[in-house]
DNA sequence: GTCTATATCATGATAGAC
DNA sequence: GTCTATCATGATATAGAC
């Protein structure tokens, strides 16, 4: 698959502001790292900013599409949801292991510039589901569908985001974090079914 | 209480590092915040990198230093070890809510100069604590000690730095997000306790 | 200890040749 | 579309007067 010059700016850009985050990340550094000139960089994007929300928007996307698809469905259970929906989330997790952190890191400094995205629209989607569909299931108390999403994603998403500093903590060393990581995948399925019982 | 030069400059770098990241701030910025000339901070230290690390090394105190002091004790029994424990990330998030997603993100960032640093050794002391205390309480099964904790810290942490995505994700718009952080307290009390039972 | 002045370099962005 | 050259600015850091 050959990539536009426009794509292989944006993988770079990807790659770069995933790992240092917007502020850290150069013109320069994307220019060497997509092979591109610098000059072209504004011819594709008529800033940095620029290139940042189309990386962002993509990021966004990656982040939800999985999950939005099983909230969707209505043709399973409550258990085989809460395991389809980890299930999601550990392979988006382990294919793109910085991509929240550098999400929520971001959008924690974006303050100026959020109105202008379409960030929050996209994310606003994903709303109507979590009560149209979790709400139904008995198991969940009235208005608890909010906390067990959010019970779910925690346990998920935390251990991924949180690896520089619990790695270090982490008492047993014979086991890598990243089987530690894999180990969670039934305990979390266990707990939340156990929990919501 | 009146503060020297050298705390009025770590005292602005912290907000401004906490809000923005090391490379989001600038060493103007921090002149301004503090009142301190520009040349003084040179003075005090000899480089941005090295007021970033005093920032960061009393941040790393704060987000351990109760949660220790909870870990050693063995005056309680389970469940109210839980509850505090809970209690105090409660106390340090409510106080500092964006602290930890700060933390992790820089350390995520931090390659080069992490072993300059002493942070791995203030968290290698937590290390311990954990496998000694919670191991001992027969509601844990074998070697799920540290699932235990991962399990405690994910779901008070991650929705305090999941806030900016989550609080537009939220469903119900008549409860603040600040609520619904404080109604999580007893939520997640009651998954912990009754998972480990 | 505090300040001004300045050195040195890197930054994002533009103009214009090809 | 692609490239070079350059601008204007802002960055960290230093030297030295007071």
């Amino acid at each position: 698959m050959a990539l536009g010059s426009q794509e292989k700016i944006l993988e770079a850009a990807h790659s770069l502001f995933e790992e240092k985050g917007f502020s850290g990340v150069t013109m320069r550094e994307i220019s060497d790292k997509s092979g591109m000139n610098k000059g072209l960089l504004h011819y594709y994007f008529k800033s940095k900013q620029a290139i940042f929300l189309g990386v962002f928007k993509s990021v966004i996307r990656i982040m939800f599409v999985n999950i939005s698809g099983i909230l969707e469905r209505t043709d399973i259970d409550f258990d085989t949801k809460i395991e389809l929906m980890i299930d999601a989330y550990y392979s988006m997790l382990t294919k793109h292991p910085k991509l929240p952190l550098f999400v929520l890191s971001e959008l924690s400094k974006i303050k100026e510039f959020t109105s202008n995205t379409e960030i929050p629209n996209t994310l606003k989607d994903a709303s109507k589901l979590i009560e149209e569909n979790l709400g139904k299931y008995k198991k969940v108390n009235e208005g608890d569908g909010f906390h067990f999403l959010i019970n779910l994603i925690s346990l998920c998403v935390f251990p991924f985001i949180a690896q520089p500093m619990l790695q270090v903590v982490k008492p047993n060393k014979e086991e890598s974090y990243s089987d530690f990581l894999a180990s969670r995948k039934s305990h979390i399925k266990n707990i939340l079914i156990h929990a919501y019982k």
